[in-house]
DNA sequence: TTGTAGGCGTTATCAC
DNA sequence: GTGATAACGCCTACAA
């Protein structure tokens, strides 16, 4: 049984259609008799306006896109929050896409995104090359890139300063101490890898300590890379006597690698992970990690997102946001090396 | 500029918008040489289809609604990625919705949804009263519960075996000696609470130990719940030789309350709790956990729903799934009890 | 204070 | 093989 339309009600209640719009979107008045009329007869019928038709009409789908990698990934899933969050309070819907990193599965959902009318789009980009994205943007589609930069296209985008925050954290690990201290780094591509990677150069250099590249592995984002890159690193001879894992996912893997080692952290090596997780402090060791602030992230991206929507044609200007990801130093890693 | 329409292309082609929509949905047969014009023309206009348009017309929207509580909890977040793969899958895409556990909110999305003219909804029912739901359910609208059951609500649901897996969890703690065993519940009202409850109690009457109410302490399902639950607990005296936690984010909070009271575990009490973390094998201690399926979950319930759209009008049956939950045991609470 | 009519961009029916 | 035309459900000039 199909719902009931607006003509329906109309008739119901003895009125015109445009009268129950009216009354529907308090779009104009509407006679105390009359709308009470309307009202009765929107309950009687269970009248529920049909937002497709209402969409094609005002061409707004009151709906964004968000593109991130995977929703599993605990750092997204904070994020998504903050967007959700926004969006809600301002009467919008999220879809969400997942796309594994694959560039394709990225072009196929900014294509179905963008048929579906969506008022504008959040998301993380792949690094791939892309025709279809970038054809978007310069169209002055509404549009909002997260956690890394794009390659050569001017957008706005919300990350954090990860070079900065990357130094602290190797900072902290030589001011106790440590001169060998390996890195496992993200995917290559991806400008926070990169970023990151500065800043571990750049703590080194500081503190005259020379680079070696055996320390540097690529452990792909993934936690069983992150477990691959370290047992890479924990069989050097001298092994590394600190272990700087460039995210989450790295850092557990890494932690796993520790224990199939049998090797104790701090005792035995210490780590310090880029993103911090709520059960940090519950469990041991308790790790020192840098924290960014997801949530945050998430609802800036969102709101920067409804400036552009409003002001779509105001093209060429695209800001960049940085927010502050910290250290927080845990007891774990303020140990001294055993060896040096 | 409002991008280019069907009657665009149509035109720009020398044909008719009828052509250009077969050749689109290959709905019929077209000459290869019109073809080859049509699909010219829509290159060069950089045409893309107008889903909301094809949505009006076709009475589907090719969007399915996902309601949980929080996608910042871990339980949810792998649980959405079931669904949003077997959507996607499918060709669906996922609005998702978080509720934060109230029913206000709850209503508001569903009805955005059903405006929306999603094909379906999965969705973790708050529990709360519900005439809305009610109502959707009975003009048969594809509805798939998951989690929990709803009260009263004949509907299609996908769960664990709560009772079984809570009973050979608290079995687990008896096998190794403990009498006063701890339990932190989850919110009152939800199904998956009473029925973790249930195997509590039956593990501990098999094991002929007498149930003690000031053992059972209520933790809200949050980790500030488990937080105060523990202290509580753990201020008795004698105290519970061991807890168990019957959610993820509340064993994060007991683990908490272990650090504050410095306590160690599994030294001084041992902890089984519902859900596995990712990182459970890689922190110490490595605490014994129900795993839930939990992207199976979610994948099942999509697989459900998609069943159920298909055949629209086959109500009245409401299928239960019951999908497994089993116990992983780690070293941490392979431990006596250093007291009986 | 309310109503009529046209159109948003598609697809389906029928006709040629 | 291809095209006109109506309809999906709503909003909004314009008119009364």
């Amino acid at each position: 049984m199909g719902s009931a339309t607006i003509k329906d009600v109309a008739k119901h209640a003895g009125v015109s259609a445009t009268t129950v719009s009216h009354v529907i979107n308090k779009s104009r008045f509407v006679s105390p008799g009359t709308k009470a009329r309307v009202v009765e007869a929107m309950r009687e019928l269970n009248y529920q306006p049909n937002a497709v038709a209402r969409s094609l009409r005002m061409k707004t789908s009151n709906t964004i896109g968000l593109i991130i990698s995977d929703i599993s990934n605990p750092f997204f899933t904070d994020l998504v929050r903050g967007v959700e969050d926004v969006a809600n309070s301002k009467g919008k819907n999220l879809i969400l896409c997942n796309t594994d990193e694959k560039t394709e599965k990225e072009e196929t959902y900014l294509r179905i995104l963008r048929q579906k009318q969506v008022d504008g789009i959040i998301m993380a980009p792949t690094g791939g090359p892309l025709e279809f994205l970038r054809q978007l943007v310069e169209v002055g589609f509404p549009m909002v890139f997260i956690d890394r930069l794009p390659d050569g296209i001017q957008v706005p985008t919300v990350t954090v300063n990860n070079e900065k925050a990357s130094c602290d954290a190797v900072r902290h690990l030589t001011s106790l101490g440590h001169v060998r201290i390996g890195v496992v780094t993200g995917m290559t591509g991806i400008s926070s890898t990169v970023e990151r990677m500065k800043g571990y150069e750049r703590a080194l250099s500081e503190n005259g300590i020379e680079m070696d590249e055996r320390l540097i592995v690529e452990g792909w984002s993934r936690v069983e890379g992150g477990y691959d890159a370290a047992m890479r690193l924990l069989s050097l001879k001298p092994r590394p006597t600190a272990i700087f894992a460039t995210n989450n996912l790295m850092t557990i893997g890494v932690m796993r690698a520790l224990r199939d080692c049998g090797l104790g952290c701090p005792e035995d090596i210490s780590v310090v992970g880029f993103d911090d997780f709520a059960w940090a402090s519950a469990f041991h060791p308790y790790l020192t990690t840098v924290a960014q602030p997801v949530y945050e992230l998430g609802a800036t991206a969102a709101n920067l997102l409804f400036k552009r929507m409003k002001a779509r044609r105001i093209s060429g200007n695209s800001a960049r946001v940085v927010l502050e990801a910290r250290l927080i130093v845990r007891e774990s890693t303020a140990v001294p090396p055993s060896e040096t």
